[in-house]
DNA sequence: GATGAATGAGGCTTCATTCAT
DNA sequence: AATGAATGAAGCCTCATTCAT
């Protein structure tokens, strides 16, 4: 009656598949990794596989909707402590935990580029990087526009082209990282000065 | 014996080709376009093809060459003209023309992020998007420092960061301009927005 | 200008392919044959054989309609010489050349019919096989008429009716003998009675 | 210690997988069902379906055995019962309940079909399939010797031929029916007129 | 007995590139 | 130079069957 395996068990190959699909497709992008590259490196059979995600897109949406729903976590999380703190919590939101930019980027994040960029004209795709775009732009808008409702930033400019532009910045910034060395982008110096105009067009006067 | 067919009416061939793989690359994109989309479109027989490009990546760089030496073309002409108005200067090398943001954005831009981003771990590719970076990062720079030396604009940024923002800029709206629908993505907006950013960078305050 | 090989040379390598195909479909069926078959059996490269035929269905189909060009050949042939005489033409339809029941049966019978019953639930086959179907009907069926009109055959019956009737006779026979072994079925006998069986309903007495 | 359930319950779980199989066939065809089809219309569970029959080949061959059976008993039945009237019997036993011609097919015809014309060049198919022939064969040739015997058919006809010449048309109808629409098969026309074909053989005149 | 996860052979198709003519 | 037939590596996906629990 019961299965060979617990449903904890399941959902931890689930998840070690997962974990070990998201190296290979840091490693070789998402083009170019083969649905046997993941075999490999997740240790399961052809068959195995295709049990747990029905194709490559499938697996790669999955490791997306993973990565968004910790994010959305987050965000909530923050959202609820402190909420008087609104540039605290955007800083968190751009830069993570320290909420002060640095070098880290998500390593994730050209293979990411590379899948809405390459599936552009693929009605399915395209619509479900529509979805997370909002998802993105949403956040930060809500943040923004409790920040101005609460007297703490500058109204002088939407809210929303606000948090278009942060979204903007980071696909630039994290397209460039993907692309080129380390030293050639400095991230970190551009995010400062990104850092320094958001302060500006909000009125947020000394550092956090 | 002279050849056959004249030099000139080679290199129109060769011309005529790269003109109908810019649709077709347009249209498909990098990676989706086959040889056998280009050949039709450009009317040429496979071998044909292979005899004026020697692959994909080659035809795909070529093709990137001659909009590249277009563009420096045009940077140069303007650098000697009107070498007092810099920021003019600035504003018609990143909108063209009329030196104001609006809607026209580089059809092939799209693939051209796919071509760096999916081969982001090929050598070859790397370096090539590396040197294209550089020429194009040179360019935003020299006219930022021409602009510093000659007291139009502040030195209290670093040229070269502000050129490298400049460039992470027009990556990520043309990121989200290949990805998302048009009215999503406001580039017009987004583009007044940084404009008022680079300002502030800069120090410019009134012009155009 | 002029391609590698001559059209003619073409449309050979293409009936080669057709043959060998043939000869396997026979071989293994239609259902078992698998392309990799087909391309030992003929030489020719994976490739080579997808530049030919798009796919098994598509080459299956190019032999079906080979078959029925020639059978529609003779069959006007056989209409426009001995236009008195009905029941030899209708015979010779049925039996071929001799125009007298044998043992000799299409080979690749079995095939159609495998590919006909697995493929009831696609529309494409399924309207191919009616179309099939409807010109083979039309063939008896004019003769068949023919014949009553000339009052060489009694009109007692539809001509359709026993048009129809022949097909059935011919396809249960044809299947009977995929399935059985030679001995079992008894095509000649069977095939005799048949024409007995005609004999009465068309009103022809004597025999050819 | 006895089973931890009864047999009566195996052999109705066995019972319902067959029934529900048989459905799946129906939709699908032989060919066509997989092993999941048949266990998610019966609800069984992978190894579940595999205890009770040992693979794809077995669970069909198992409903034809139980179609045969049934067929059997009652013909059986009929041959002790009336044992005058061969005539109505032959054709109780071609058309079922009525005896006579009607547009009812088997809806399994189709399948069974397949499995044994796509089998033909396994031993062990081709066998089982010359039995059941030989059984459906030697059920009608019964009843037409006896007819002969008891002087109500002419014996002008070996009855084995007259026999085989009933499967032949039978099969041929159902493959008609399995390929084409219900309207362009005309099933009880033909049927009636085969009917008559074997009054003619049989020196039957009027009768029902 | 039952379960269903795991296996892996087997088929299909696409496409960049080569090369004889 | 030009042609386009031929090649074959590479991917993708399906499904019958096995087997540890």
């Amino acid at each position: 009656m019961s299965p060979r395996v617990s449903k904890e068990h399941l959902k931890q190959r689930r998840a070690d598949i997962m974990e070990a699909a998201t190296s290979v497709f840091i490693e070789h992008g998402y083009e170019h990794t083969t649905m046997k590259h993941v075999m490999e490196a997740a240790n399961v059979s052809r068959g195995g596989l295709y049990q747990y995600f029905s194709n490559k897109e499938d697996l790669f949406e999955a490791i997306l909707e993973e990565g968004l729903s910790q994010e959305a976590e987050e965000a909530d999380f923050s959202l609820e402590e402190s909420a008087s703190q609104h540039w605290t919590l955007l800083m968190e939101l751009m830069f993570g935990e320290g909420g002060s930019p640095d070098t880290n980027m998500d390593p994730l994040a050209p293979s990411k580029l590379e899948f809405f960029i390459t599936g552009r004209n693929d009605e399915r795709r395209r619509a479900y990087g529509e979805k997370r775009y909002e998802i993105g732009l949403s956040i930060y808008d809500e943040i923004i526009k409790a920040g101005q409702e609460a007297g703490e930033f500058s109204d002088r400019y939407d809210s929303e082209l606000l948090a278009r532009s942060i979204i903007t910045f980071v696909d630039g910034l994290a397209l460039d990282h993907a692309i080129l060395p380390e030293e050639k982008v400095r991230v970190k110096e551009q995010s400062e000065l990104f850092v320094e105009y958001l302060k500006m067009a909000l009125d947020v006067s000394s550092s956090s």
